[in-house]
Order: C-alpha cells, then sequence, then structure tokens
DNA sequence: TTGAAAGCGCTAACAG
DNA sequence: CTGTTAGCGCTTTCAA
C-alpha cells in the first residue's frame, strides 16, 4: 500500500480511502489510485486491517466429525450459506471424534480470532478445558449438546426419531427387534439406545440385550455386528440402525446374509429408495441444522444478548419399503 | 499480552518467548508467566503474529462447486489430511458454478493471505480476471484444468474412464446407447462426451445425436432427460451417466419407467452395490485427488520451482450389474 | 479533500 | 536469562 501511494503521488491513507470506497477522494486522484493498484497488483492485506480495526475477521470456525460424512458436509452446506450472508468464510476441521484434535482445532481458530465458533462437539474428553479454550469466542452446539447449560445449541429429536422407527417395527408386528448404535459416549447414540428401550417399554415388550450392539462407530463395525446377529440361534427379524453409517452397514450384511430382515435407519442416505427394498429411515435435514445453527451464531456475533437458545428439530418417518417386511 | 506481563512482572518478550515455547528463560519465570496467563485467559492473536512475522497465515482456500456434493467432499477431506499435516486449516468454499462468486472467494482468501489456493475452476467466467487475482498466491486446479499451462493441475483420466464405460456397453451387445453429460463449458463433461462419441466411433456404431442429452447438471434434471429418453419410439437399451449425480438421476427415471436400461455411471455412488441391479461404476477416488492437489500446493508453498505438474488419476470399471444388463 | 502521526498485538534484532 | 526498540500493513484520529 505504501508503494501504491508512492506510485500515485499521493498519501497511503488516501489510497486507504479508495480501496474502502470511502468517499471525499476526488475523482481524478481516485482514478490516478486505482490506476497504481492495478498496476502493481496490489491486494488489501486483510489481517492488518482486522488488526488494527480491532474488528472482524469475517470467518467463523466449523468443527464437525469428518467433513467427508454425508451427514455432516450437509451441515457445512448450511452453515455456509448462511456464513455467505453474512459476509463471512468458513474454516471447517474433522476431529474425528478425538478430543485431543477437537481442542487443537479450536484453539487454532481461536487464535485466529475467528468471529464465531459451530461445533459439533467430541464427548470423550474433557468439557472444561473447551470451555476454557473457547471463553470469548461466541459458539454454538449442534447435533450434540455441550456440558454448558448456558450454551446455545441446535439438536435433532434422537429421542422421539428412534421412538418413532422402533414404533413402526413392533406397529409390523415386529418383536425381536435389533438395535445398532455408536459409540456409548456420544449424546445421539444414547438418545437413540434410549428410545429404542422406550419404545419397547412401552409395548409391553421385554428388551433383549443380545439384540443389542452398542459402539458401532463405521460400515464395517456395523456390518460385523449385523452378521453377527443374524446368526444368532433366535436372531431378530428386525433392526433399528442408529445413524446412515449403521444403516449401510446392516444393509450390506443383510444383504450378504439373504435374509428378509426389516430395517429403519436414522438419517436419510442417498439412494435408499432405489434399493432392492428400498429403506425406510427416520429423515430430518442435516443442512437446517447447519443453518439454524449459523444463524444463532450470527445473533450472538452481532451482540444478542439473549436467553441460550436450544433448538430442537424434528424428524419424519418415511416409509419406503424395508421398515414394513413383516416378521419371518 | 501487555496485560499478561504487567500481571507477571515480566517484559512483553519475555511472555512472547514463553508462548512460543523459546527456551532461554528460567523455569520460575516461566510459571509465573504461565500463571498471568491461565489467570487472565490469555490466547495469542495469530493475525498479529503473522502480520509481524511476515509469514504464513497456515491456512489454505479450498474452491470446489458444493460442499455437500459427495464428489467434493471427499476431495476436501483428502485436502484436510495433508494440510494438518502441514499445520495449515482449510478454508472451503461452494462456487456453485458460477464465475462471480469464485472470483469473490479468490479475492477474500488472497486478501487474508492463505498461504495457497486449492480450486476447481468453474469454467463459464474470464481465466484472465481469475489470473489476476490468484497472481502471486501459490495456487493448483483440481479435477479441472484452468486455461493455464503453467499451472499445477490434478485431473481424472476422463476421456479413458468414458471410453472404457461405453465399451463395456457395446461389448454386452448394445448399440443404442444413450449419453447424459454435464453442462457442456464444464471440461469433464465435455472429455466424457468425447470418450463416449470415441467409443462408438472404434466400434463403427454410428452415434445418434437423439441420445445424447448434455447440460444436465442436476438429479432432477437428468431424470428428465432420462425419461424423455426412454420415451422414444426407439428407446436407448443402455446409457452412460456422466456423474454421479447424473447417475443417480438415471437411476430414479429408469426405475420409474420400469425399463432394463443398462446403465454405466462415471463416479462412484454410496448403496451402488445394494440396488435392485448394483451399479455399474467408473470407479476413482476424490479423496486421493484432494490430496495430490495438497501435496503438490505444500511443495509450492515450501518454495518448490520445478517446472508445472499435471496429474492424471486412473479410473477403473467397477461391473456390478447394471452395466452387464444385455439389449432389450 | 488530503495528510501526518499513532497504534492494533505481536516478534526480530539487538542490547543488557 | 531478560528487556528495549522498531516495525509488519493497515486504519483511526486529528490537523491542515
Amino acid at each position: 500500500m505504501r508503494d501504491v501511494a508512492a506510485a500515485a503521488g499521493v498519501s497511503l491513507k488516501t489510497v486507504s480511502r479508495v480501496v474502502n470506497g470511502e468517499s471525499f477522494v476526488r475523482p481524478d486522484t481516485a482514478e490516478r489510485v486505482r490506476d497504481a493498484i492495478a498496476r502493481l497488483g496490489f491486494q488489501r492485506n486483510d489481517l492488518a486491517r482486522t488488526l488494527r480495526g480491532g474488528g472482524r475477521t469475517r470467518s467463523i470456525g466449523l468443527i464437525i466429525e469428518d467433513v467427508a460424512n454425508p451427514f455432516y458436509s450437509q451441515i457445512a452446506r448450511g452453515v455456509e450459506d448462511v456464513a455467505r450472508a453474512g459476509g463471512r468464510l468458513v474454516i471447517s476441521g474433522s476431529s474425528d471424534e478425538d478430543p485431543a484434535r477437537e481442542l487443537l482445532l479450536i484453539r487454532s481458530l481461536c487464535e485466529r480470532r475467528v468471529d464465531g465458533l459451530l461445533i459439533v462437539p467430541s464427548q470423550t474428553g474433557d468439557p472444561r478445558r473447551r470451555a476454557e479454550l473457547i471463553a470469548g469466542t461466541p459458539a454454538v452446539f449442534l447435533d450434540r449438546p455441550a456440558d454448558d447449560p448456558a450454551a446455545d445449541t441446535v439438536l435433532i429429536d434422537n429421542l422421539g426419531g428412534a421412538r418413532t422407527a422402533v414404533d413402526h417395527l413392533l406397529a409390523h408386528g415386529h418383536r425381536r427387534i435389533a438395535c445398532l448404535v455408536d459409540l456409548p459416549e456420544i449424546f445421539t447414540a444414547r438418545q437413540r439406545h434410549q428410545g429404542y428401550l422406550e419404545a419397547l417399554a412401552a409395548h409391553g415388550v421385554q428388551a433383549d440385550p443380545a439384540l443389542v450392539r452398542t459402539g458401532r462407530h463405521d460400515v464395517r463395525g456395523a456390518g460385523h455386528a449385523m452378521t453377527e446377529l443374524l446368526a444368532l440361534p433366535d436372531p431378530p427379524t428386525a433392526v433399528f440402525a442408529g445413524n446412515n453409517l449403521l444403516t449401510v452397514g446392516a444393509l450390506r450384511a443383510i444383504g450378504a446374509a439373504g435374509t428378509r430382515t426389516a430395517l429403519v435407519g436414522f438419517d436419510d442416505v442417498e439412494l435408499a429408495d432405489l434399493l432392492a427394498t428400498p429403506v425406510t429411515v427416520i429423515a430430518h435435514e442435516p443442512a437446517d441444522m447447519g443453518r439454524q445453527a449459523a444463524e444463532l451464531l450470527e445473533g450472538r456475533i452481532r451482540g444478542d444478548t439473549g436467553p441460550p437458545a436450544r433448538i430442537l428439530l424434528p424428524t419424519r418417518l418415511v416409509a419406503r419399503g424395508s421398515g414394513e417386511i413383516p416378521p419371518g
């Protein structure tokens, strides 16, 4: 910028005025400055700008489990849309459910002075350490609650969704219903597991612990678990799969075993409608979760000082076939 | 930092030393400083640090078409893995194939002084404007070439993949093979279309223009096109779908029409193996493309000054069923 | 309408 | 081992 000023024969401040489109610059002066800018290929340094302005970096941080998981990438898209409208960029990072990695990301993002943080909190770490790092930066939690009751949070109705799924299977006559869920540390997994148990209890069906497989975190793990379940002496006639990855794993195992096992999955999955037996799911809108969280954050960044928001997003059962298969 | 220095009764520079883990600080002094840091909740300001150091922001920009499209989100994951290893964060943005949006993103990212740029270039804008903005920032192009022959580029073997797909259908006896491709401005779409034509020509099959539908950019558009094709007086017995979204659209239309139309799709899609008729695809590794591009960029950032790299990633045909359906 | 000076928060270079 | 000084590139404040 100094060079531009020299080239245009004006002061630093005048260049600054032109670059920022402030008024009170004579058109011909402005023209000369713009020429110099073009000639020198000058680009304003946003770091210096933000530093001096004491202002915003016009960026937000997004910490999710895995950018490549469609559930999270849809969230990311919703977040981006809102951030864009607010003139902000999104710096996203995958925590891979590793608390150390999460803390590292939070620290990096805060040190970069992002205007705010959107976090799907990993749940195996120490919540206080996280809270300490975040201190001062507006933050909204998605998909899972933070420990902090004062934090804005956007969740899905996990309990209700899971109950609906299992109710549906019970209504179709199933009594031996398996349950595949993620790591027990993860809030959504616990909620969905609980929803499963509650639905059974509400129908007076005795839960069989042998039919529950927790701690399945990927497609392969879910596949193995499902294969084992199907090999039981008294196998389940139906299964509730606790998320998109587990649904895929369960479907593969059922396909390989060649059984007519009913299935309802939590999260919608691409092509679910085109499978040999189209997949019944508990659907919801991840992009909407991202949008709502980002909007909440936007408000906080702008200085909103209302009470903590806690949004619960609805789910809906989409019956496509796999959930309507009758028992054996 | 000033406050920390005051609280600890030391100079600014000493605090800086402790924060940055430099040596030559007496343990008890360091301890006092660390106490003050913890008490005051101090966090180093990375903007100031980078500004003064004249150094890197330890971030890279990633511009793709849509974060939520699995093809791109897998790329993003590959990029992130390499960036992480290099201690960098990824700022990603969706251009939505809009050149204005792309330029805006490039400008924002350069003004923020990202260390480098990874770009899937939209192809409807002016390449010179893009080049001007990028000037000075290392950049690598993915999936599509930039106009610039001096630019590092990582591409998939679109031509070869498309030819393989159509060869496969021809080998199974098809002669009326439809072709669904994206907007003709897009490099990959043109290449895949050309591969289709070349395969037909190589087998001495006369191409029927009525069977080619270009300019399909989403699932719905592909669905409509496919429905029209199937309604022709002399419909195709097979179709080559030019990308993941078009494959999904075509599958939906074929499913709705209830025909036994053969299909080979470019890009692999989740659950393709579990469809009523499992989907034969031209598969490749998007994450690997992201990784390779990020590694190239990492090299440039570190000062690599070799000749421009141009990497062509292989594809492979995964025969699962839909590509092996014989003609009607 | 323009410019000079001060300073954002930090680190590099050089003293002590 | 610790402190002082200068300055990264910009904007803010005040003066001309």
